[in-house]
RNA sequence: GCGCCAGUAGCUCAGCUGGAUAGAGCAACGGACUUCUAAUCCGUAGGUCGGGGGUUCGAAUCCCUCUUGGCGCGCCA
């Protein structure tokens, strides 16, 4: 909104100079400085345009300056135009002042976007129900949520989807494990083959099943026995996405929405119309090379079942038919090969692609005093949300998986979890937040004079408005580009602002007005600490 | 061989739709608790932004190339 209002201003003063040349608000960049030695607001339009309409950009530069100066004084508290060619604009305090009290009136709104009136799917996790959740998977879960707590808050309509992969070989062979297993328990000394799923849980599940069932020739019915075990272990992730605040509103099951419909067929048949599919070697392709992908993919192998991949060309042919404006992939970086190969099926099926969009997530590597502990998914030794919940607590684990950039790896130190809170970000925030809630129980205000704020006039008290008046614009950009993490270094430095001010003066001043200035202020910083940690998954408990 | 991601301070990472003197946390060093919660604050030190070219007023950011690391390249899912 104070961004708004500048560049609107800028734009009203300058563009008599630039009538012969494209030049509209939009091309105007305008940005809060670093150095406080350059005022509040810089811009870089001089040295922009100086070339477009043949001038030195200090002379450019000069020009504007002047026109800024002489038309908004009662904005601009100073304009000046430095060199090579930045135009830095200080404004009067009453700005921020205002701009304070427009946002103390927004309250828990403020940062939110307005509805937008479009419908934003997004899927994550979507882990095979084989197994337990991981930590690959605890990524996923995090970034996932996160983004679309984000995408909500933002305006756009949001639905959590959870694909279940229960078809096909991995899930026949979850039941042939389940098999070896309850024979184990019966006494029989049958092998776990290679490949078969070696985790303790399935012994557990193993040992419930022989309870709930008294006819044991059941346990010979792989088909039964699959299910058995898919559903246990569907349970058990749905428990454990629980324990982080993770729900979903779909849970799409791949066989009874994908297999049991006319989905697949449809689709199949709707590919072969648009002819792009072939036959080669006893099997049916997929045109895909001609949509940008390396190769052609093979959609029903030789034995007249369907692939993978066609199953999930036909999942995100029913995705798209539900009328999203953006349908959010959140994949594991280990699958980035199916982007292309996917956009190109949607594509040949003329869909727009645009709509379909990809947050990868890298690895990361859990460390325990700097030992790599392992977590390969087959050994069943992998770590598992549960085990970390068990030593970290959950605010600290949501934040520390949305605190990098999702397509960078990164390490996460156990240890230094658990040692001290030291090197734990999430307290520092929330730690903030306690402190304000700590003032507000010592005063009994209910009406507020926002015409006190003009009572803020310490540069840390403009900084902290500086900042409080950013949020706005890190939702804007977290959302658009799907980062998280944007929001989690955001509130680190809101939470560092505060503890500065904090300790450099008394908020709890003698004088009434101040008093109340600094209350304003603090209260809008705690709207936002809850705000901004609520997107994260994490809480904002008023006592530590 | 092909593709995706990454290489920034001792460590973990921001910054990447080009902007002014490259940032934060941790670790190191030195300070601050009779005062609203010290889970805090203040300060010092620490960098050829992997190497080399190019584009321009201006490059960590864009382009090319080389290099190092991670992950993929199944008629598995």
């Amino acid at each position: 909104m104070i961004k708004e209002l500048i560049k609107d201003r800028i734009y009203k003063s300058v563009s008599p100079l630039f009538e012969d040349i494209d030049f509209d608000l939009n091309h105007i960049d305008l940005d809060l400085t670093k150095n406080p030695m350059h005022g509040d607001f810089a811009t870089n339009l001089a040295l922009k345009f100086a070339k477009r309409i043949s001038l030195k950009p200090m002379d450019l530069g000069n020009k504007i300056s002047i026109l800024l100066k002489n038309q908004n004084s009662d904005i601009f508290a100073s304009v000046e135009c430095i060199n090579p060619g930045f135009i830095n604009l200080k404004l009067k305090l009453s700005v921020f002042h205002d701009c304070l009290s427009n946002i103390f009136v927004e309250r828990q709104y403020y940062g939110s976007g307005s509805k937008k009136n479009e419908k934003v799917l997004v899927e994550f996790v979507s882990a095979n129900p084989t197994g337990l959740l991981h930590l690959g998977h605890l990524r996923n879960a995090a970034v996932g949520d996160s983004l679309a707590r984000i995408l909500e808050f933002d305006g756009y309509q949001t639905e959590k989807e959870y694909y279940i992969n229960d078809y096909g070989n991995q899930i026949k062979l979850l039941g042939e494990s389940l098999k070896i297993r309850i024979a184990n328990i019966l006494g029989d000394e049958l092998e776990m083959p290679e490949d078969g799923y070696h985790g303790e849980y399935l012994k557990e599940i193993a040992q419930n099943f022989i309870d709930n069932n008294s006819s044991i020739d059941q346990a010979k019915d792989i088909e039964l026995l699959s299910s058995y075990a898919k559903e246990k272990l569907l349970n058990e992730i749905k428990n454990d996405l629980q324990l982080i605040d993770v729900t979903f509103d779909n849970w799409f099951s791949e066989t009874s929405e994908v297999h049991h419909t006319k989905l697949l067929e449809d689709t199949l048949k709707n590919l072969r119309d648009l002819n792009v599919t072939y036959e080669k070697d006893d099997a049916e392709w997929i045109k895909t090379s001609e949509h940008g992908d390396n190769d052609d993919w093979v959609i029903i192998k030789k034995n007249k079942l369907t692939t993978y991949f066609l199953n999930d060309i036909a999942y995100h042919r029913n995705k798209f038919s539900r009328g999203y404006s953006k349908i959010i992939n959140v994949w594991g970086a280990d699958h980035h090969s199916h982007v292309s190969r996917l956009n190109a099926a949607m594509k040949s099926l003329s869909f727009d692609n645009d709509k379909l969009q990809f947050v990868m997530i890298q690895f990361v590597r859990l460390l325990r005093d700097g030992q790599d502990i392992s977590m390969s998914k087959r050994s069943g030794e992998y770590t598992t949300i549960r085990d970390l919940l068990a030593e970290v607590n959950k605010d600290v684990v949501r934040f520390i998986m949305v605190m990098r950039s999702s397509d960078s790896h990164f390490d996460f130190d156990l240890g230094r979890c658990l040692e001290d809170s030291d090197d734990n970000p999430v307290f520092y925030i929330q730690y903030a937040n306690a402190r304000i809630s700590s003032i507000l129980e010592k005063v009994n205000i209910h009406d507020y004079d926002l015409t006190k704020t003009k009572y803020l006039t310490n540069d840390k008290e403009i900084s902290l408005i500086k900042k409080i008046i950013s949020f706005k614009e890190v939702i804007e950009e977290s959302s658009k580009t799907m980062s998280p993490h944007k929001i989690s270094f955001y509130l680190q430095d809101l939470a560092r602002d505060f503890h500065s001010y904090y300790k450099s003066v008394k908020i709890l001043d003698e004088n009434q007005s101040h008093l109340e200035a600094r209350l304003i202020l603090i209260l809008v910083v705690k709207e936002i600490l809850i705000n901004g940690l609520k997107l994260l998954g994490a809480s904002s408990p008023e006592n530590m």
